[in-house]
DNA sequence: GGCCTTGTGTAACCTATATCACAGACTGCA
DNA sequence: TGCAGTCTGTGATATAGGTTACACAAGGCC
């Protein structure tokens, strides 16, 4: 735990701090697919991400998701961070995109290290930076961009954040990330495979040329 | 200035960083219609609001707007926050929507009082936490919500912060910040007004009942 | 009063996306 | 080997919302 700690947090965090999070931290690993918070949930602790990628998805009343952005290395949940702070229910639901390494905090030391430590302070409202920022960017997306923007976007940063340029993902789940549906998902991929950017698979998306 | 700040913010300040603010600070009155901040401007204070309320918009690659949200008395601008620490230019347009009360904090005193007053550091985390919470539901109107529901809601928000039941735009204003088009706007409109919910001026809409 | 600008109403048409229906194709398992 | 379940392709049709075009009404101003 304490070298992938140093590997994603050293630069940023002064030593003392490192420690403290080595003695009262969690140390996880969960696989792809795992479900670290839910909607409606208490939260427990805040994650430190030290390998691999978190989805985070919105659902709406009739229970349709909508992927919001990804969590990576170096990144924590800001979300989690305003509910630990205000007690309230989680907002939002968060899934390992990819197998993944966390370190878990207890709650009760973000607001103590937040006025013990400078580092954790600017780690912090940075991380609300960047989520804001993702945030606009998204919002951007739903409310500019058309669905075939869209999906270009979504599979562009599919291969990114899994680091392979194959996509192993039905129509299905893409349409439930996008929030559409199935059969306009196929129809705008098959235009996409026409014009030689991509080459359909079952269960499987070949990138050649997003741009 | 003073009693203005003691009201709108004494009970969350401690005294030492009131007058801390008193006499930092910039008091300012601006206009309904006042931009107060344009996208990719620098930013070179922080505002308080005393009293009013301003409109948040982010604008499209075509210079389209929309609008994300409003602040109100004892709210701050995150975005500007984010800015101020990273140096970087403002995401975001801010106009008054009403004549607003404002006290504006140079930016070199927000790293300063976060580290010298607990007070500020919980201002400012509750800040993030509601302006996160308030994109969300943006971004779920936007995902989720068909156009008339969201002019609903638009409506809605406008008597409240404006505190007037008859709202005094134009049907292409209302177009511009719901990022939709004038005549589907004016559509939706005569519709509510068929249900008796609204009543339909020149240059002005009376609302009846919305719910 | 007559004229000009601005705002509103409405019809006709267009496009993106959603929905429904169904046919094949592939895959895992009995 | 065959069947059942899952995935993909595609046509037909529906709908929300955007676009174009134009008539007219309300005010302001000469």
């Amino acid at each position: 735990m304490i070298q992938e700690l140093k590997k994603s947090y050293g630069h940023i965090f002064e030593s003392a701090l490192l420690n403290e999070i080595v003695q009262v931290g969690t140390y996880k690993e969960v696989p792809a697919g795992h479900k670290l918070m839910e909607i409606g949930a208490y939260v427990k602790g805040m994650p430190l991400l030290v390998s691999g990628a978190l989805k985070v998805l919105r659902e709406d009343k009739n229970g349709d998701e909508l992927l919001l952005y990804y969590l990576e290395k170096g990144d924590t949940c800001s979300m989690t961070m305003t509910c630990c702070m205000g007690q309230t229910k989680s907002e939002i639901r968060a899934i390992a995109e990819t197998d993944t390494k966390l370190i878990m905090i207890p709650i009760q030391y973000m607001e103590l290290w937040t006025s013990k430590y400078k580092s954790w302070r600017n780690f912090v409202f940075e991380s609300y930076h960047s989520r804001l920022n993702e945030m606009l960017h998204t919002l951007d997306s739903i409310a500019f961009d058309n669905l075939d923007q869209r999906l270009i976007h979504y599979l562009k940063e599919k291969t990114r954040v899994n680091n392979d340029n194959i996509i192993h993902q039905t129509h299905q789940n893409i349409a439930y990330e996008l929030h559409s549906s199935r059969v306009v998902i196929s129809r705008l991929l098959k235009k996409l495979e026409n014009k030689g950017q991509i080459v359909l698979h079952r269960n499987a998306i070949e990138i050649v040329s997003l741009d």
